[in-house]
DNA sequence: AAAAGAACCTGACAAATATCATGTTATTTG
DNA sequence: CAAATAACATGATATTTGTCAGGTTCTTTT
């Protein structure tokens, strides 16, 4: 009682106080949960807040990173140039994941390109800070280990997808995930708006392949489309489509 | 007779002496490294020996495994079915690997089968005694994860790979991959002989596509095959012919 | 509001890959 | 060793997917 009225007064003094990590929500869903009050409170002093625009690039393959990144708003692309000259998108992140985690522990560059899908808000940990707390404190660091070892699943399920399902299976994979992921408006349509360009860079195809095979989607009433905006009408039968 | 009864006494008196870890020659390749002799010891008395005969399976997908693996001689693959019924390879492990890191750490079933693609020797090192160096042994973690960490880096470039190259592009890149990774013998042939098959379920294609590609990349010399060996015949060409 | 550019869409065709059928060669087994 | 089985190989054909070329529509900029 006595201790969040000690708080109160606190940040009335601080007003700034939407920028502490003491009381920043958006840690509760990932590994930083797991750092304790004084961790937070060092991590407010060093980490640096950033605006990132729509399209705009956050580290490229190949760079080192400072931190990593926590994502207080938007979406963001995980991206890999594959020989052929194409953009692959591994993974979408978005409020609340955690961005460059691996390249930290392996201390090596990232291996995948991050760019903004649509207007962000991200802060950067500073590498020792966290490393610091990834040492010391065995709940965060266990938490990042299980991200880890979550995404590995995640990335082998992926590859037999990739090798195995067709490109309409893939298709449905990924309008599902999109769905299940970042859900839906008032009228239903997907929240994230990809263009078809990035729809093809996730399942893995060529943009005009992926148009077309959305209209067979949209004619077979799986799913309805109006402009970019993509609507799921069934979703038992995406997960038929899925299975082949 | 007597020779093995020999052995039998003396393995009640000094429990064999190739079978204890602290003198194990293997761990060196791995995590294991980190151990202590005090640890090593610990995991001589409470770890199983196993011979795995070829095509016998170590564990399948879904299972909860009850340790980890150390694989002392012998290859192995990490296949998981896809909804085709196709039996997709997405790792080969060998001497000096470790099995099930990552479903011990994140605590749930294995996401992959292991099968002997040779004959195999293994020892099952019981996930209470592993947890246990893993949560008091800094430098054994930290290796474990380093391991996890690469694994994630080389799964997010197998799924690019998977979706955007060709099936040659994709086979030249497996038979790189065995030369480098498993070497030749005197003649110059790969040491390990995978059915077409399973090279099919490596590349990710059907098993006739991927003879037919074979025998494309021998009638351009980049390879000669003789049966089941294969023999690459001009690095640089197959280098060339990943990139496209 | 016009112009420019990006995104979207479709047709025609080519290339890559899968599937089915069938035969041959190795390898294993009774 | 013969028989059975698995592995390997190739042709014919169907299906899937990519590429190129030409449009339309939407968005942004001037």
């Amino acid at each position: 009682m006595s201790g969040s009225f000690r708080i109160f007064i606190r940040s009335l003094k601080y007003p700034a106080a939407m920028n502490k990590c003491e009381q920043c929500m958006v840690k509760q869903f990932s590994a930083l949960h797991a750092l304790t009050r004084n961790e937070l409170i060092r991590l407010t002093v060093c980490k640096t807040s950033e605006y990132i625009k729509k399209g705009q690039v956050l580290f490229e393959e190949g760079e080192h990173l400072r931190g990593i990144y926590c994502i207080k708003k938007g979406i963001c692309k995980l991206t890999k140039l594959s020989a052929n000259g194409r953009e692959h998108i591994v993974k979408l992140v978005s409020r609340g994941d955690l961005l460059g985690q691996r390249s930290l522990i392996g201390n090596e560059a990232v291996n995948l390109s991050a760019t903004a899908v649509n207007d962000m808000e991200i802060c950067l940990l500073p590498r020792e800070e966290i490393l610091r707390s990834f040492e010391n404190n065995r709940e965060f660091s266990a938490k990042v280990i299980h991200e880890v070892c979550h995404d590995l699943k995640e990335a082998h399920n992926s590859t037999v997808n990739m090798a195995q399902k067709t490109v309409k299976q893939r298709l449905a994979d990924t309008l599902l995930y999109l769905y299940h992921t970042f859900g839906t408006d008032q009228d239903g349509y997907l929240l994230v708006q990809l263009t078809r360009e990035e729809l093809a860079g996730m399942v893995g195809t060529a943009t005009e392949s992926l148009i077309r095979i959305l209209s067979v989607l949209a004619r077979e009433q799986y799913v309805a489309t109006d402009g970019k905006k993509i609507r799921l009408e069934q979703l038992s039968g995406l997960e038929k489509v899925t299975l082949m």
